[in-house]
DNA sequence: TGCATAATAGTACGAGCGTTCGATAAATTC
DNA sequence: GAATTTATCGAACGCTCGTACTATTATGCA
C-alpha cells in the first residue's frame, strides 16, 4: 500500500471524527491539517476538492454504520429478532455516538435545505437504512410476528422517531436516562403492534 | 416609534426567515444586508454583535412559537384535551415550517456540541416547551385521563420523537404522508396509556 | 426653521476559507 | 545508487466574514 492511501485514510479517520462533533459542513481544511501536523495543501492534494472529502468521510461513516448495526442484525433470524436487533444496536450506536455525534441525524438537519451531491449522498444512505428497516419490518408482519393490519412505514417512521429522541435528548439536552425512555418506547410499540391471540 | 426600532424589527423578521431556512449558524449580516437593501454596517449597527443578532433571533422564534402554539393550548382544557391540543397545533406549527424548518430542532443539531450564549438561549427555550409537555401530561395522569403508572417523562419523550421523525421525514426526505404518520403515532400512544377500564 | 440626535453609508482591517502553482522532499522502482 | 514517480510544503490569490472607525444623511423636537 502506498504511502499517499495510509495518510489519506488517517486523515478520512480524523475527519469523521471532526465531523461527528462539528458537522460535515464544519469540516475545514485548514482545522484537519492542523491536527494532522500537516500544510493545508498537503492534505487538500488527496482530495479533489473540500466536497469531495466530505462525501469520502459520509461513506466512511456509512461504512462504519453498516458493520456495526445493519450487518449484525441481518445474521439475526427474520421478522421481530431482526428488528429488535437493528433497534438495539443502533441505540448502542446512537448512544456511543453521544460524545461525537450521529452524522446521518446532523447531516440531515444540515442539509435539508442545501441541494447538492452531498445532501444526495446522504440522502441516499438515510433511504437505504430506512428501506432495510423497512424490510425487517414487513417481514415481522408477513411471518405473524406483528399485526397484520399495520403498516411496516408506520413502524419505521415511530422507531426513527424514538432513536431522533434519543439523539436530542442525550446529545443536545445531556439529559440522562433516555436510552431507557427509547427502550420503553420500542417494547411498548412492539407490545401494542403485537397479534391478537385467537386462541390459547 | 423611532425609526431604527422600525427597521431593526425588520432585520429580525428577515433573520428569523433566513435563519430557517440556513439555521442559526448560517445567519450572516452581509446576507441580511443584501436583502434589506442596506450596507452591512448599516444592519450591523442595530446589534453589538452577530452573537447578539443569532439570541435576538432566537427570541423572535420562541415568541411566534408560544403564540401559535403554547397560549393558545393554554386555553384548553387541562389534561388531555390540552395535551392533544399542544401536540396538534406543534405538528401544524412543523408542517408549515416544512418549507423553512423548525429553529428548535436545527438548533439543538447546531448546537449540540457548541458551547456558548447562544447554546444556553436555545437549551432554555427546549427545556420551557418540555416542561410545559411536561405538566400537562401530568395533569392528564392526575385527572385519570392517562393510566397512574406512565411517566410523564416518557409521554414528553415518545411526542418529542414523533415530532423530529416528521421533521425529519418531511423537511429533508420531503416523503408525503408524514403527518398522518405523526398523528397516527400519537393517537396509538394514549391510546396505549389510557386508563384500563375497571368497571363499565 | 434650526439644531441635536439618531440612523445609515463607506471604507478598511485582519482572519479564515478553498484552491492553485511551483518548488522540494520523500518514497518507490529499476 | 540513480532515476522517476509520488507526497508534501510554502506562498499567494481572491473571496467572505465580523467588526471598528469616520463621515454623511435623515429624523424628531424646540
Amino acid at each position: 500500500m502506498r504511502k499517499g492511501e495510509l495518510t489519506r485514510a488517517a486523515i478520512l479517520d480524523v475527519a469523521l471524527d471532526a465531523a461527528s462533533r462539528d458537522g460535515i459542513e464544519g469540516l475545514t481544511i485548514g482545522l484537519l491539517a492542523d491536527k494532522m501536523n500537516m500544510s493545508k495543501s498537503g492534505v487538500f492534494a488527496h482530495f479533489g476538492s473540500r466536497e469531495d472529502l466530505q462525501i469520502e468521510v459520509l461513506k466512511l461513516y456509512h461504512h462504519h454504520f453498516e458493520q456495526e448495526v445493519f450487518y449484525p442484525s441481518m445474521k439475526e433470524e427474520r421478522g421481530l429478532p431482526r428488528l429488535q436487533s437493528m433497534f438495539a444496536l443502533w441505540v448502542k450506536r446512537v448512544t456511543v455516538e453521544i460524545a461525537s455525534g450521529c452524522i446521518y441525524i446532523s447531516g440531515a438537519a444540515e442539509y435539508d435545505d442545501r441541494a447538492g451531491p452531498i445532501r444526495d449522498e446522504l440522502v441516499g444512505m438515510v433511504h437505504a437504512w430506512q428501506g432495510a428497516l423497512h424490510r425487517a419490518a414487513a417481514q415481522a408482519i408477513q411471518l405473524g410476528h406483528l399485526r397484520s393490519d399495520v403498516e411496516p412505514e408506520q413502524i419505521v417512521y415511530e422507531m426513527y422517531g424514538l432513536i431522533l429522541a434519543l439523539h436530542h435528548d442525550a446529545r443536545f439536552l445531556r439529559k440522562p436516562g433516555s436510552v431507557e425512555r427509547a427502550e420503553a418506547g420500542f417494547e411498548r410499540m412492539i407490545e401494542y403492534y403485537a397479534p391478537v391471540k385467537e386462541t390459547v
